[in-house]
DNA sequence: CGCTATCTTGAAACGTGTCAATCACTGTGG
DNA sequence: CCACAGTGATTGACACGTTTCAAGATAGCG
């Protein structure tokens, strides 16, 4: 994978397409695709919609990881709390992303919805069965699995290695991507996360966040549409920035 | 998981006390543990044992995908490069271990030897056949996996939120705890990173390593043997601080 | 229309990076 | 067994980027 798709992968998260919710989705694509008939059927008899508002929690880290979610609509971050306080977002999710799949007894990050939506959920010891009865199933989900663990590497790569404006970069761009693999393909993109959660996200301040794009937009780079619409001018310019192949090292 | 977990389970990797290689090991642990004899029989007839040298390359970053590695002896880091120079080293791996399992067809890190070592490399192909024979062998690497994107995830936290010294004391105690679980138990351990090999892991440069290093040692936290030996005096000091329940924040 | 969130911008402090010199270990050859 | 060379580690001084703290500006909402 090119680094370019570092955040973009990460965002894509355990399940780009994927649906578990039969009721939600089409049959036709997504973790469902291997699956016969009968199994979609065993699948959709037992998955729960829950409609959900900004800011509203889909889980808490701790919790006992009982279901297994998949955002039908909508945007969500996944935090993770240390004990002094200090938080830290690993990622954000969207429509077609799996949550919470683990197989720890409890979930090791929160998941909070970042805009009104919706999330799919299936019990836990159902999947389990699944797994047992359609292994097309489980296949897919170590596919989906890896894919996330090679995006979480190109994170570790971009924290440990990108200045700020490269990460912010980076994933501004991640971020077009993701909602053109979905569909939105205008010009003007959501911006739903903070600069705060951004810069959790990043290991940044807010601050240094909200510079990153003040250059941005006086370089022509980006325009800002409100406080969560922005508008990429210049995409070249913030790839090459956000790739890592900066004019300053080579 | 508790955050103190981070570089350990990071450290641990994709297979703890993980065995593709029957030749190499035991029967009863690891990845091989829910296969009867005639799996176990169908696994060895194809793995190969090589043997390598420090500095030695098992895999480039980019060469196709061809082989599934277990690391029996040795120690081993796991490198990604950017297009512009710059290297991240994304973990290391230790005896036991699974390297380069990927369904992509490109391996999207190296891996290269600290030490002298040995591996164990069995063809992909026949992985997957495996896969179709003993599903549970699947469930293991799915389970192996999610483990290794939780520590991902930790040390994301960790690259994000963590000060130079909490890294560093965050390292020092996975590795120790790494080498223990491996058996070794005296209260000496290998280091056999360099301060440069440190920092690339933990988003550093290896003369802030050499200072924390040298901090912890002015506070009696550590004793140093030679440049690949490290004795921890006050564990606990190191734990505090490396787990991220500093007394700054609280 | 005004309140509240969020975002922006500035100035100063801090931590880490950079560059450079010296030191210490380790392995080699005398 | 010791001296030497080479690699890695340490330490210092300074530069730079990011954070911190603080003040205002803007957008969104009731």
């Amino acid at each position: 994978m090119h680094p370019l798709d570092s955040t973009r992968a990460l965002m894509d998260g355990l399940g780009s397409e994927a649906n578990l919710c039969v009721k939600c989705g089409s049959r036709s694509v997504g973790l469902c695709a291997p699956l016969d008939v009968a199994a979609l059927d065993d699948m959709s008899g037992e998955s729960e919609r829950l409609s959900l508002d900004a800011r509203d929690t889909i889980f808490h880290q701790g919790d006992t990881a009982r279901h297994v979610y998949t955002l039908t609509e909508g945007m969500a971050r996944l935090t993770r709390v240390l004990p002094d306080g200090r938080q830290s977002v690993i990622g954000f999710r969207f429509s077609g992303d799996i949550l919470g799949f683990t197989p720890a007894a409890e979930h090791a990050f929160g998941a909070e919805m970042l805009t009104r939506g919706m999330v799919c959920r299936l019990d836990r010891k159902r999947l389990e069965q699944l797994f047992r009865r359609y292994p097309a199933l489980e296949r897919r989900f170590l596919d989906l699995c890896v894919k996330e663990l090679a995006a979480s590497q190109d994170h570790i790569l971009a924290l440990g290695r990108f200045s700020a404006e490269e990460r912010v970069a980076a994933f501004l761009v991640s971020l077009a991507e993701a909602q053109e693999r979905r569909g939105r393909a205008g010009p003007v993109f959501d911006l739903p996360a903070t600069r705060a959660d951004i810069g959790e996200f990043l290991g940044l301040t807010l601050e240094t966040v909200s510079r990153a794009i003040s250059a941005f937009r006086k370089r022509g780079w980006i325009r800002l549409h409100g406080h969560s619409g922005i508008e990429l001018l210049d995409r070249e310019a913030l790839v090459s920035l956000g790739s890592g192949d900066g004019a300053d090292a080579a």
